[in-house]
DNA sequence: TACTTGACAAAAG
DNA sequence: CCTTTTGCCAAGT
């Protein structure tokens, strides 16, 4: 198994979200094998800015599109990050989501 | 070693 | 559509 630790595993699939794409927690923790542990990609989330170099988390939102974080990047952060992107974000959702829905397994070749 | 905590997800009411 | 409940797993204390 691999020497990194679970955040970093997130991390590195978070780094690989092209810009104007949103993917969801449950799919990062799916790629990752551990499909259970969507709750623990949430969390490495919240150490996000504590890694080298930053993650762009502003990508990652729920299962439903919902900018679930929002909070934790502070008041509207999140949402200009993604419209300047080219994601439309409305009433703290990602519009198309699934148009813009990027899926981890399918870019890792799985 | 055991208990608590979560930026989640899916199902049920 | 919204709220509540259950399961899930890793990290911190």
């Amino acid at each position: 198994m691999p020497d990194l630790n679970f955040y970093d595993q997130v991390y590195q699939i978070v780094r690989m979200i092209p810009p104007g794409r949103v993917t969801s927690y449950g799919a990062i923790a799916n790629s990752l094998g551990t499909k259970g542990s969507s709750r623990m990609v949430g969390y490495a989330m919240q150490a996000c800015p504590a890694a080298n170099p930053p993650v762009p988390a502003h990508r990652v939102v729920n299962s439903q599109g919902l900018l679930t974080g929002k909070f934790h990047f502070g008041g509207d952060l999140m949402e200009q990050l993604l419209e300047s992107e080219g994601v439309k974000v409305e009433n703290d959702k990602v519009v198309d989501f699934k148009k813009v829905f990027w899926d981890p397994a399918i870019e890792l070749g799985m």
